[in-house]
DNA sequence: ACGGGACTGGAAAGCGATTTCTCTTCTTTT
DNA sequence: AAAAGAAGAGAAATCGCTTTCCAGTCCCGT
C-alpha cells in the first residue's frame, strides 16, 4: 500500500520514509549530489522509482526560486505572427528545458500591462510580444518584468533587448518594387492603430513618399485579419491606386478574394502584395508578392536572448538587433496597364 | 529606502513590517477575510500599494495546493487546428482567471507522456490534445493526468471527458457531396498515420465504400500540411479520380496551388475539398468546399469540462461529446465534366 | 595512537505564502 | 459586577523541496 503524505500525491517524505533515510538524502540523490553513498544513492533510487516518486515542481521552485517557465505576451493569439513567434519561442525554449506561459491581451491594451506582471510573476522570464501600451507605461513598467525580451517594440529602460523587424525598410522595398513595374498610384492598407509595426510602415512610406515625390500614395484605414481586406475593396478601387500595399498577408488574401469577387484580374488590373510571408502566401492565386519575416527565427532569438539574460545577468547585455524583410515577388504584381483614367485631380 | 526581503522582491513580511502587524494579518487582508479590523485593513492596504506588493504566486501555490494554471499537450503547434484550440481554451481558461501552459511533443509520441506528466504537476489540470501515443499507454498514465479532458481521442480511463469530432460522418457528407455532382471516382489523401481523425476519415470512408459499391475511391499518402498537398498532384492525377477529398484545409489548398500550375482548372477538371473550415478556406480562389468543424468552440468546451472537474471533483462527471462538421459548400466542387478516359482497368 | 581532514547523512532553517490555534481584549448578559 | 461570549491579531504549523550547518565516521600521516 502507498503511502500517500497529507495530499493525494507520493512526496519525498514517502521515498524517505521508504528508502529509510532522511528527506535530505533524498532530494540529495534526486538533484545528482555526488556526496551520496552509492548504496544508499542505489536504494533511494529504486524506492523512488518504486514509488514512481516525481518532485512536486511548485515546492521546488520556491526552494530553488525559479520555475523553469518562461512566459510571452501577445496582443492576439489569432494572428499568424504572433501563433508563428510563439511557437518559435517554445520549441528554442523546451530544448533547454524551459516551458511556456501564454497570455493573450486580445488588443486591450489596457490589460497588457496586468496580464504582463502576473505572467511575469510565475516565471523566470517574459517576452512582450508587439505591446500595444505606450511609449511612457512600457518603459515604467519593463524593469520591473526583467528578464525581458521585447518583440517589435523598444525602450528607454535598461537591459530590455528586443528584437524588431524593418518594417520601413520592407514596405519601401516593396513600393520601389510596384513603382519599378509602372505603378504611380499606390495605396496603402494600414493595420491596427495602436501596433507599433504599423507605425514603422507608416514611416517607410514616408521615406519612400520624400524620395518618390511624383508617386501618389493613398492612405485607407484598415485592420490585420482577412475581413479587413475584404470589406476594403471599395476604398481601394475608389482610391483609383494600381498598386496596393496591405498591412500584412491576411489582408492581402481578403483583398484578392474580393477583387476576384468584383470580376477583377490581379495583377492584371490591380497588384497587390502582402506582408509576413505566411506559408498561405506562397499557395494564393495569384501567389503573393509580399515581403518575407523570418517570423520563427524571431521567437527563437528571443529565447537566446532571455536564457542569456536569466543565467547570467552580468553579462554584457545581448545588443537589440534590427531584420531585415526580404521582398517576395511573386505573381499577384504586375506592370501596370494602360491607365484607368488619364488625369486626376 | 524599500526593505528587500532576502530575494530580490518585496515579499509579504515587508508589507507586514511597515503596516507594524504580523504576516499573517497581511495575509488575511489581501485575501478579503473580514475578521480584521477596518482600520488595520487600511494601513497593510496602504501599506502594499506604497510598497507595490504583488503576492509571489509560487509561495501561494504551495500553500493552497493550486496554480491557476491549466496545461495542454498539442502534436504540432504549427497546426492551425491546434492552434485555434489552444486559442479557444486560452480565451475561456483567462476569463475564469486561469492561466494556459503549453506543450508541444512536435509529434514525437515518445515524448508525449512525459511532456504530458511534467506539464500536469505544474497545473491543476490537463488538455490532451489528439494524442498520438497508443490506446493501451493513454489508458494507463489517463489516471495520474487527471483532472484530464482529452480532444479528438478516447479513452476507457473513468472520469476522463473527451470531444471528439465526428469526422467519420464528416468525410461521408463530403463524399455525398461528391457522387451528387456526379463524380464516381474519388480519391481520399490522407494525413499523418498515427493521427486518431485520420483514422476515424478512413473508418467513415469504408461506411462510405460500403454504401456506394459503384463508387471508386483511391487512398493515398499524405500528412497534413500544405507541402503534402503540393507534393501529391501527380499522385492525384494518377489516380484518375475527379474528386479530391484532402486530409484538411491546408493539404487542400496545397493541392489546388499544385493543379492551378499544372494549369488544370478547380472545379472544371477537378473537384477538390477540404476539411476544418480554418478561416482562409472562404477565401482562397476557388473558395475551399470543406468540412466545418467548430474548432475553438472546441478548446472553449474543452476548459468548461475541465473546470467542473477541478471545481468538484465529485459532480456527476460530464460526459463525452461529439461533435458533428457541417458540409460548407463553396466553389471548389462542381459537376464531373465528361470524363478524360472512358474506361479504366 | 592521536589529531586533522575528507566523507556521510541527519537535523533544521529557509522559500513565501495560508491557516489553524491560541491568547488577549472588549462586549454583552444576568 | 461577574461570568460568558465574541472578535481580533499574533505565534506557529504547513505546503514540498533544497541546502546549509553540524555531528559523527573513517582513514591517514606522523
Amino acid at each position: 500500500m502507498v503511502r500517500k503524505s497529507a495530499s493525494g500525491r507520493i512526496g519525498i517524505a514517502d521515498v524517505a520514509v521508504k528508502a529509510g533515510v532522511s528527506h535530505a538524502t533524498v532530494s540529495r540523490v534526486m538533484n545528482g549530489n555526488f556526496t551520496v553513498d552509492p548504496d544508499i544513492a542505489a536504494r533511494v533510487r529504486a524506492a523512488a522509482a518504486e514509488l514512481k516518486y516525481q518532485p512536486n515542481p511548485v515546492g521546488r521552485s520556491l526552494a530553488l526560486g525559479k520555475t523553469d517557465t518562461i512566459g510571452i505576451v501577445v496582443p492576439d493569439l489569432a494572428n499568424p505572427t504572433f501563433q508563428a513567434i510563439l511557437r518559435g519561442l517554445s520549441r528554442a525554449a523546451a530544448q533547454d528545458g524551459y516551458r511556456v506561459l501564454i497570455a493573450d491581451s486580445f488588443e486591450v491594451s489596457s490589460e497588457e500591462s496586468i496580464l504582463a506582471g502576473e505572467a511575469r510573476r510565475r516565471c523566470d522570464g517574459l517576452v512582450l510580444c508587439a505591446p500595444r501600451m505606450s511609449d511612457a507605461e512600457l518603459e515604467e513598467i519593463a524593469p520591473s518584468l526583467r528578464p525581458l525580451v521585447l518583440i517589435n517594440r523598444t525602450t528607454a529602460a535598461a537591459e530590455v533587448p528586443s528584437l524588431v523587424v524593418d518594417y520601413g525598410q520592407g514596405v519601401q522595398d516593396i513600393a520601389e518594387h510596384l513603382v519599378e513595374l509602372g505603378h504611380t498610384r499606390l495605396a496603402f492598407l494600414a493595420g491596427p492603430p495602436r501596433s507599433a509595426s504599423n507605425g514603422m510602415r507608416l514611416q517607410g512610406l514616408e521615406t519612400f513618399k520624400a524620395a518618390h515625390p511624383q508617386v501618389e500614395v493613398t492612405m485607407l484605414e484598415g485592420g490585420s485579419d482577412f475581413d479587413t481586406g475584404h470589406e476594403a475593396v471599395d476604398a481601394v478601387l475608389e482610391s483609383g491606386a494600381t498598386g496596393i500595399l496591405a498591412f500584412n498577408d491576411l489582408v492581402a488574401m481578403g483583398l484578392m478574394s474580393g477583387l476576384h469577387e468584383r470580376g477583377l484580374d490581379v495583377p492584371g488590373d490591380i497588384s497587390v502584395t502582402g506582408f509576413d510571408d505566411i506559408p498561405f502566401a506562397k499557395y494564393t492565386t495569384p501567389a503573393l508578392t509580399t515581403a518575407a519575416v523570418p517570423i520563427t527565427e524571431l521567437g527563437e532569438q528571443a529565447w537566446h536572448q532571455l536564457r542569456a539574460l536569466i543565467r547570467n545577468e552580468e553579462s554584457a547585455a545581448p545588443g537589440s538587433s534590427r531584420y531585415q524583410p526580404r521582398l517576395e515577388v511573386r505573381a499577384s504584381t504586375g506592370p501596370e496597364k494602360a491607365p484607368r483614367s488619364t488625369v486626376h485631380g
